[in-house]
This record gives C-alpha cells, structure tokens and sequence, in this order.
DNA sequence: TTCTCTACGTCAGCGGTGTTGACATAGCCT
DNA sequence: AGGCTATGTCAACACCGCTGACGTAGAGAA
C-alpha cells in the first residue's frame, strides 16, 4: 500500500497537467467507467486510464492506492446509481421488488465494470445507505431481526449474482456470446428424445426462456418465500405492531 | 490464438522434460488444480504452472491455445466432478437442493475457473445430461412444463450466480478478500445509530451471517415458493398422477 | 507583494505477466 | 539406419501494476 494518497480534506488539486486537464477522484471514477465501457474490462489498466485522463499514468496513485481501491470505488459509484431518485412506497415488497430490479439494471448498463465489482463490499456511503434501506425495509415489514438479516443477505447477493451472470454475457466478446445463444437451438433443441426425454418434450419453451434473464422470476420466487414466512411469524405470535 | 498445439490424434507425447516429466493436456489440467488449491487463486500463472510441473512454461502451449482455453477446459472437468456420483433419490425438492449444494461446492473448490465457466453454455455432455437430469425432477414432481423450464432457469442461473459471486471472493487476492470481509467489522459495525437504525440494530447479526454464503438460505427459499406453486397447481385440476 | 512549503504531476525503472519465433532434439515410422 | 516432426527450451517482446526521486505550481502566511 503506497500513501502517496492526499486525503481528501487536505487536498488544494490546483496544478493541471501537462495537457491542461485538473483531476479528480471523481473524474478518475468517470473516465474510468467511460473507459470499460468503450473498450472493455480489459482496457482498465493504469496505462491507458492515465491517458485517457490526460495525465501521467502514476498521477492516479495520486487519488488511489491501489488499482484495487479504484475498483472499489467503482463500485460504491455503481451502487450509487442503481439507489438514485428511488423512493420508498411502504409496501415492503415493491420496495425491495423495486430495488432489486435498479440494481439488477444499474449493472447491466455498465456489464464490464459489473463483473469487476459486484462481489465486491466497498462499506462506502452508497452501499451502506443502500444496506440500511433494504433492513429497513424488512425490519419495518415486521421480519424479526434474525430472518431481516438472512433474507437481505439472500436478497441481495441474489441480485448481485444474477446481476454478475447476465452481465458476463452481456461483456462477452461478440461471437462467443451469439455462440452461447445459438447453443439452445444447435444442440438442446436436437436432441435425441430417447436420450434426453425431458429436455426434448420442454425444447421449444427452453429456447425462448433461456434467450432472457432469469431474475424477475427468481426474484418473485424470493419474495413469495419471504412472503410466507413473513406470514408464519405473524401468525405464531399474534399481536404485532 | 496460437497454432502450436497438436491435435490429440497426432500427438505422440514421447518427450520427457528436462526434469523427466513427460507431459500431457490431463495432467497439466490436474496441476493447475492442484496449484489453485494449494497456493491459492493467484498461483495459476503460465511461469508458476511450469515450475510446478517440471517443464518449461511455454510447454503449455503446446497443448492449450492461451490461458483462456486451459481454464475452459478445467471448466468442463469440473462440471463433471459436480455431477459426480450423484443419485436421484424420487424426493424432487431434496434432490434438486442436492444438486444445487453439489454445483456450488464444485466451483468453490476451485474459484477462478469457475469466474470464467459459470456464465457459459457448452451445450457439452456434462452439461445436457445436468440440464436433463434438473427438468427430469421437475417434470416428474408434476409441475406443467412451462413452470417447470422456468423454475428450472430461475434454480440454475441462483446456483451459478452464487457460485460466481462467492468464487470471486474466494478468488480474489488475499490482502482485498481479508479487507472485503473485515469492512462488516470496521465499517458496517461502527455506524452510528442515528444515521443507520437498523444497520446499528442488526450490526451483530450482519457481521456473522454475512461471513458465510447466503446460498443455501436462498436455496430454501427458492425450493419454499416452488412447492408453493406445485401445491397451488395440483388443487387446481386435483387429480394428477 | 513576496516567500515558503507542500500537493501533486512527471519520469525512469523494477519485477512481474502472457505470448511467440527460432531452435534443438528425442523417438516413432519406414 | 535415417528422416521427419512433435515437442521441449530459450530468449525476447510488449505490456502490466507500482514506487522512489524530483521539480514545480500555486495556495497561504507575512
């Protein structure tokens, strides 16, 4: 870890650089996701954020330890902007329905950055308010405590790994990912119905399910399951609220 | 892509290494497992690998095309030991839950692999004969085919996206999986209960159940709403069987 | 207005990476 | 016995993340 890194109270970042540009940590988040998106995750590297930047390449240790902090914050900025102009209902399924789908969006937009960074726990302002409105939402439902926990750490690496698998296919290369799709209809639609009894009778519903995500689906089988559970617990001991 | 690697017909594999190794496409794959389990994820480099085998580094590139190619093949050789062994016992909602536990704990053992195979359909024997295999258990509990391919979608893309969001962690270098997982404690643990209620309330719970993976939670949630719906699908038209 | 101090952009370089062209040779085939 | 070629080895390339050293812009103090 090297501690080249001003933070930011003390910082007075007057001096541009050589090509006139004044940086910034957000800049450098910006043009970081500019860059995965134009070029792929590939194109991240030091090298080509610096520039991009105009700018030296080490000026970025200026703003982040490490290439692993960057990514970090890449990801708090992601997080960021799934919970943007979101507003809670009171129904605490839509809620958490509602924000389930913006994060599952929010990392589709940016597949490449989502790949980096959606198993990654940052515990920056965004991710953490986003962590407090999801257990407020359950708490405030009336899940006990110990269920809130377990269903939100369901929820939401349930939406962070769908979120991860639909954008691994969105980030791959172009052929390999007409190549995956055309697997359903070249191979599992043709199989012999001797061998392969189940697939053979379901091939025609299988290859126009597989074509999209399988997250709004899954999603509401979650929230059934809580749902009743929710259900359970109220019905045990009978006076809530 | 390079063309150095020789087909496996023509291959006559008589040389041994300067170490006296004598080479080939399975045992390369079995010691980049090895070194992924012994060393770590970062271990698996083309240098390392050829220490670790006894040969040259660039020997590997006589049997894989890139790096790339040799991970997708230790893909394919662990969605085999996935299935390995396994027996239906007639009980739908144990045997799918076993198959979804088997799948999870087969990429965990070996996590970077797993980052690159678990969003690709191979369309290979391995894979059909799962896919069979999971609408098989459907189809016989007496879900109606539409139901039963998207459960089936919804069960296996859970599965994979939790392997590859746990993978990842487990991948990941091991000064940012220690400081990933010591942010519950340091941050999440630490924020006040004025601005964050409910974190503060559940801080406890959140620091011990998120050490762990929330897959067989949602596992038995997702297996909670599909017995839900059989059990509404079967009073609808009551007599089946 | 001038001086000082330091934040920060730049440069050169280290030790790593995947990959490839050229070469030497082991050992099967005739 | 001899040739052919599969295959192991070597050296080198281009790139990577990262760091120590250095110069200087420009804000703050006087």
């Amino acid at each position: 870890m090297n501690d080249r890194v001003v933070p930011e109270p003390q910082r007075r970042r007057r001096r541009p650089t050589k090509q006139g540009v004044v940086l910034s940590a957000e800049l450098i988040v910006d043009t970081a996701l500019r860059l995965i998106g134009q070029h792929g995750a590939e194109a991240l590297t030091v090298r080509r954020l610096g520039a991009a930047l105009g700018a030296d390449p080490s000026a970025v240790y200026r703003y982040f330890h490490s290439t692993d902090d960057l990514l970090l914050a890449i990801a708090d900025e992601l997080i960021g902007r799934a919970q943007h102009g979101w507003q809670p209902t009171g129904d605490w399924r839509a809620d958490l329905r509602a924000i389930g789908l913006r994060i599952h969006a929010a990392y589709q937009a940016h597949p490449q950055a989502a790949l980096l960074a959606a198993h990654r726990t940052t515990g920056r302002t965004h991710e953490t308010a986003a962590v407090e409105a999801m257990l407020g939402i359950l708490r405030t439902a009336g899940f006990p405590d110990l269920e809130a926990v377990r269903i939100y750490h369901a929820f939401v690496d349930q939406s962070l790994g769908f979120a991860a698998l639909d954008a691994a296919a969105l980030a791959l290369p172009a052929p390999a990912a007409t190549a995956d799709l055309e697997v359903w209809q070249a191979s599992y639609a043709r199989l012999d119905a001797a061998t392969h009894p189940h697939i053979a009778a379901t091939a025609g519903l299988l290859t126009t399910d597989m074509r999209r995500s399988g997250y709004p689906y899954a999603l509401d089988l979650l929230l059934d399951a809580a749902a009743a559970r929710l259900r359970a617990a109220g019905s045990g001991r009978d006076r809530d609220r």
